[in-house]
DNA sequence: CTGTGACTTATAGTCCGTA
DNA sequence: ATACGGACTATAAGTCACA
């Protein structure tokens, strides 16, 4: 699967987890919706300082944002 | 530490480990050498898929290339 | 073999409207 | 609230000469 539908899906199920809109997550993380609609669909590419500020707008480690669906046990 | 050191430090160290200079990598990855120096030095803001081709030539996964440093216990 | 600065071209990322 | 598109601007991608 291609790393920016990886991204996508991940930062879409924490923010829902966390009950946020894209409106709400985009302002924290100080992006646009309409981008961040485009990252969680895997269309856009986005570079790792976007991310990262996505990843701490959730409270997240960015790394999370790069697991593979299913399930991230390891430690 | 800024995640683009984090990422910089990890591709040299997985770089060096497998013995490549930076043409080699750079030539595998499909990026220019000059560029690749600039990513390992945390000086560039790479996107997730110039990282992708970073981590396939290092055959390593993505996500790797957050790790912090001191550890890379196997999996 | 590696790092830097300068540079051009491609695209990331914004902002507007609309559905 | 989310997605899509167009037009725009900021910055990443990609290349080079040289230290």
């Amino acid at each position: 699967m291609d790393v920016r539908a990886r991204v996508g899906q991940n930062v879409q199920k924490v923010r829902r987890d966390k009950g946020l809109s894209q409106e709400e997550l985009a302002h924290r993380a100080n992006i646009h919706q309409t981008y961040l609609s485009g990252v969680e669909g895997g269309k856009r590419n986005p570079s790792v300082l976007v991310l990262a500020r996505i990843a701490n707008a959730l409270e997240i480690d960015i790394i999370d944002l790069f697991r593979t669906h299913g399930k991230g046990p390891s430690l």
